[in-house]
Parts: structure tokens; sequence; C-alpha cells
RNA sequence: GCUGAUAUAGCUCAGUUGGCUAGAGCACUUGAUUCGUAAUCAAGAGGUCGCGGGUUCAAGUCCCGCUAUCAGCUCCA
């Protein structure tokens, strides 16, 4: 396992075949090594992708093949076959594919001009359509093992006699060339290490991942459910994740209004009028559900923006009224289409933490600094981790460049003068306006976007939204368009998948149980229960006729923060013995000692 | 929407190449047990096999359509 299989050249990996090509020392230069380190793992999982291209050829001789790249943790290869390929057939092709590893193939390397290359794969339309990516010009590589080649531009092993721990993992469709007016490729996905190990380990990861999906946690804690006879993506909230949601609720309440948001609710559905206006008509409408009153078309809200901004116009504005900030947890409803819902992460109803900052163009910058510092609180207090994205005018969009510019700007000097660091995602902003998108890492070192800051100043223009300025003029306001959660449901999916269902206490949806040994003790819970109704904390009394061992191994599952065992010996001294779940702790105290901890647990979270 | 797959009790899953009244564990109900920190014992109830159509002497099993779900692709203001 000394053996090194390419080197780095100025920051490039140059493999063997191409060393001896261009006549480069290879002792001169950094060695990469077979072991599991990112650049050898890319070589491997590049060969992998041919030897499973080569086992699908030899089983599969009228396969065509489009591109095999590696992908953050494996490979894939698009290819075309006549035959159906199912999950059962990948057993077959891994078989073939350490037949072919067996046999020990040197992978050897050759170039030709493009123009060779399009005489060479005449026949095959695939390559030709890879080919017509590459410049004029060029001279492409060849890579060559046993009987098999394919068109490539490397690195790759200097044989197959390296790839022993690859596992297939899945086949599926793909567009080819990512188009979807496109024909659809038959993609095989895998993943390869230098080391038993480390496929173990992966292999693990994969099995940890699925416990902590949040369809499976969200079923066995019973937080929601989907209805077939309800619908596709519309989530159906039972008490447990009820509970959940209007603790998160309440806290957030409290913390816009500490920041001095007012509450405001527009309808579910407006007059498609008035989304002619908005631009989401045009823009948005393959997206919208519309129904009809008296003749007359409606569009059901997928944005809560409109009605914000007639609560703006239901009055007369002056400067020194702005900000003004409105929120509302307003639902919505996209069309997302049929293949894209996913649990909680994507459905067809949800319920945004939205709002809306009225304010002068001045006060852009403060105001994004500020919902940018209300963005760190809430995160801070789930324990997420956070990055910064700025989202730049798309093609589908509303409104000239230079508004598009100066609100652009608005928002990079707003990051920039703070010192935050961002990347950007050219062409991904809304339709009305760029965006600052705020991406979460969990504990599994997924991303997910969950808050955005918007700024707009083409729905003031539209709606012909102003205020009077300090000359007592008209001038027109800007409008900041921001979630912080995104959504309820995509942020407490996420949330359940993070802490692996066991909530944090101050949103667990049952905070404490209550487990009496005998039926004499059950009254004492009672009295309990009441008691911390009363400072806001959901407790159950798990009375039913089953041995206590059990009754706490149910509490346990649930992943209830609390359990409070009570007997003869607690009644008689109003104790309580607390068992901690997350310190696995044991510990018995009086009950006023108990409500000061529980207490201390609920104010130590302020948003 | 596209490609491929799946759908059996509240949940997790068995159910041979089509062949009697469709099974198990957990959960549920009832009875016994009243227990000091992760499963007490026994009995009972529960299913138009996702929905609609077809093939067949016979369909949970084969075929078609629809719905929903899963893995991806495309999309996500």
């Amino acid at each position: 396992m000394e053996d090194f299989i390419a080197v780095k050249v100025d920051n490039e990996v140059i493999d063997l075949q191409t060393a001896k090509e261009k006549d480069i020392d290879t002792s001169n230069n950094q060695k990469i090594y077979f072991d599991n380190s990112n650049d050898a793992l890319e070589i491997i999982r590049h060969s992998c992708a041919h030897l499973m291209a080569q086992a699908i050829k030899e089983l599969y001789p009228d396969a065509l093949f489009f591109v095999g790249p590696v992908i953050e943790d494996g490979f894939y290869y698009d290819f075309r076959v006549n035959e159906k390929i199912s999950d059962k057939d990948l057993k077959n092709i891994e078989k073939k594919m350490k037949e072919l590893v067996k046999k020990k193939f040197d992978i050897t390397k050759y170039t030709i001009t493009k123009k060779e290359a399009l005489e060479k794969f005449k026949d095959d339309d695939l390559k030709l359509e890879v080919l017509k990516r590459i410049p004029e010009d060029a001279i492409v590589g060849i890579y060559k093992q046993g009987d098999f080649e394919d068109l490539c531009r490397g690195p790759h092993l200097p044989n197959t006699k390296y790839l022993k721990f690859f596992k297939l993992t899945k086949v599926t469709g793909a567009y080819l060339g990512g188009d979807e007016t496109k024909e659809m490729l038959t993609r095989i996905y895998g993943t390869a290490f230098a080391t038993k190990e480390a496929i173990k380990e992966y292999l693990v990861m994969i099995e940890e991942a699925k416990k902590r999906d949040h369809r499976k946690l969200g079923n066995d804690l019973k937080l929601f459910t989907f209805d077939e006879e309800i619908g596709g993506g519309l989530p159906i909230w039972l008490p447990n994740g009820a509970r959940l949601r209007s603790k998160l609720e309440a806290l957030l309440f409290k913390a816009h209004r500490k920041r001095g948001y007012e509450p405001v609710r527009g309808p579910e559905i407006l007059k498609s009028d008035v989304w002619k206006v908005s631009g989401h008509y045009d823009n948005y409408g393959e997206n919208m559900y519309f129904t009809e009153i008296d003749g007359i078309e409606y569009g059901i809200k997928p944005m809560n923006c409109l009605g914000h901004i007639k609560v703006y116009q239901s009055d007369v504005r002056s400067y020194r009224d702005l900000p003004l900030k409105f929120f509302e947890y307003g639902v919505v409803h996209r069309h997302e289409k049929s293949g894209v819902l996913h649990g909680l992460f994507r459905v067809r109803e949800f319920t945004q933490d939205d709002a809306h900052i009225f304010c002068t163009p001045e006060q852009i910058k403060e105001n994004v600094i500020e919902v940018l510092s209300f963005v760190d609180d809430i995160m801070k207090s789930f324990g997420f981790k956070y990055e910064m994205e700025i989202s730049t005018k798309p093609t589908k969009a509303i409104g000239k460049d230079e508004i598009w510019e100066k609100a652009t700007k608005g928002l990079m000097d707003a990051l920039d003068e703070n010192g935050i660091n961002y990347g950007v995602d050219e062409g991904g902003g809304a339709f009305y306006g760029p965006k600052i998108d705020i991406k979460i890492t969990d504990a599994l070192k997924r991303k997910w976007q969950c808050g955005t800051i918007q700024v707009d100043f083409n729905l003031p223009e539209r709606f012909e939204l102003e205020y009077t300025d300090n000359n007592n003029e008209k001038a027109r306001p800007v409008m900041l368009h921001r979630a912080i959660l995104g959504s309820f449901e995509r942020f407490i999916g996420i949330l359940t998948e993070h802490c692996a269902g066991e909530f944090p206490f101050f949103i667990a949806p049952t905070q404490v149980v209550f487990i009496p040994i005998a039926d004499t003790h059950i009254e004492y819970a009672k009295e309990l229960q009441n008691e911390l109704m009363d400072i806001d904390i959901d407790s159950e009394i798990s009375s039913k006729n089953e041995s206590l061992n059990k009754r706490v191994r149910i509490a346990e599952k649930q992943k209830v923060p609390l359990l409070v065992i009570l007997g003869d010996e607690e009644v008689q001294n109003k104790t309580i013995a607390l068992r901690d779940r997350t310190t696995r702790k044991q510990y018995n105290i009086t009950k006023e000692e108990f409500k000061k901890i529980l207490k201390e647990k609920m104010d130590g979270v302020i948003f």
C-alpha cells in the first residue's frame, strides 16, 4: 500500500499515465498515495466509474455511455441501454466488476485530436454529445483497460487491481445533460474507498442518517402524518407535533414583538387582478392554485407580500413611521411537482414566519443587519451553524437593471461592512429582487436553506407605495421580505434530523412524564401536572397498568427529556425522583427545587 | 412532470411457480398483577390485501389505469 498513484504539479493532479505521456518526472513532485485522501478518492472513484462501465458493457453489449463524473461521496455513470435495469441488477454488475478487478488490467492512455475522436465515435451519439462540449482544437484522452476504452480526461489509477472496496448504491433515471427536454438515460450511483474500514464507516453513516430521517421520527414520535385521501404534500399535524410547533410559534412571536414587529394577517385568497399587478400571475402563475367566486378568478396566495402591502396602504405613512415591520405566520400554497414532495421538507401547503419591512432606501443596510442578528439569535438557540449566500437577478425578473444593481449592492454592503463572509449564486434571486439566503448546517453536516432576506424596489413601484418625507414630499419606500425559519414545516423537519428527535427541552412536545409507582400516587402526579401547567410545561402522567420498567422504557423511547418517578417516599416528603435523559442522571429533590430547575431551563432560552 | 421501484392490521413486516376461513411482533381492549428506573402474565378484538377495471374455474399474487409513497433527474420565486 506504499504505492503512489499520481502526482500533484502546480496543484493539478496528474496520473501516472499522463506523467509518462508528458514526460514529467514523478520523483520531484508531491505524490498522491493510495489512501482515503480527497485527491486519492477522486482518482479511485473515477476509475471505479470506468470499471462499472466496463462491467455494464460486458453484461449489456448494446450500452452506450454518456458521462461518469465523481461527485461528493462517490460517482455515477449515465448510459443508455435497451433493457430495464433495476436494483436487483446492481449485484450482478458488482459481481462482474469484481471479476474484472481480478484480471488486473493495466489502465493505459493515448491521445487523439477531436477530429479523430469524432470519427472514432461516429456511431455513438452519446459520445458525440460529450464531444460537442469540447473545444474544436482540443486533444482528447482515451483510457483503456482490457477491451474497454472510454473518452476521458482522467485522472485514473494505473491498474484495476486497486479497486477492491466499492459499492453500487442506486439506479435511477437522469436527463441527458440535465436537460428536462432531452431523453432520460439510466444512471447508476456508486462509491469507492481505499480501505475496507472507510467504506464500512460510510455505510454506517448512511444507516445513521436513515435513523434520523424526520419522516421516520415524525411517525415514531407521532409528530405529523400524511394521508392519501387528503392529498400529497399536505401535512397533518398530530398532537405531539402541534405542541412542539405551537411552542416554537409562541417563542418566535415574542421575539418579533421585542424587535418592533407588528402582527398582521392577510386573506388566504386574493383576486387574480392583484397577482397580475404584482407580477406573480406572469412569473409564478404556473405554481399557483386558482379558484373562482361569482365568475371572478382568485389566486390562493403563494406568498404573503400582498396582504402586507395592503396593510401598508391602509393608512397615510410618514418617514417618521419608518421602518414599519409587519409579520405574520403566513399559510401559503404552492404547486410543487409531484416528484419533489419530500416529508416536511417539500410540501404544497406550509406556514412561513414571514415579515415585510417597509423602510427608506437609506435604512436598508441597518435593517438587513438587524435581521441578520435576529437570525443569529435564533440559530444559536438551536445549535445550528450557518453561512450566507447572495442570489442575484434571475432570467425571469421584473424591474430595471439599475434597480437590481442598487438592491444587490445594498445587500452586499450590509454584509461587507459587518465583515460577514458570503457566497454568490448568480441568477438565483426572486423575480422581484435579489436575496441573502441563510444556509444552516445540521449535525450530519448537511446544508439546508432556511431563512432569506430580499430587497425589493419593484413591488413598492407596482403598488405605488408612498410615504411623506421630511420635505413634505411623496417618496417611495423599499420593501424587505424576510423569513428566519423559512417555514415551520421545513425547519421542524430539519431540527428533527439535527437532534435525532431529542428536541431541546424548551420545545419538546412532552417535557416531563410522571410515573406513579402505584395507583395511590396518581393524585400527587396530577397535583404536580397542574402546577407545571401554570409555568407552561407540558407533562403527561403514565399511569397505565404496566410495570414501572415498561413505563420508563416507553417514555425513553418517546425521547421525553425528564422522567419523574413518584412513590410513597415522594408523596410523603413532597419530593420527586428525577431522571434526566440528557445527563442520564437520577436524583431526588424537593418539589420546589424541581420547579426551579424547570424555570431555569425555560428562562435560559431567549430568542 | 420524467425514469425506476413500492403499496398486506394503527406501526414494522411474513405470505412459495395464481389454489381452502390472509399470518407474526409491537400497539389496542379485557382480566390477573400494584411493581423504585429500558419490555409481568393470560385472553380478546382488529384486514373489501391503496382505489378502479381486466385476464382466469380461481387473484394479495398476473395485466391496464388512477392515487400515494420511496430513490434519483428537472424544479424550489
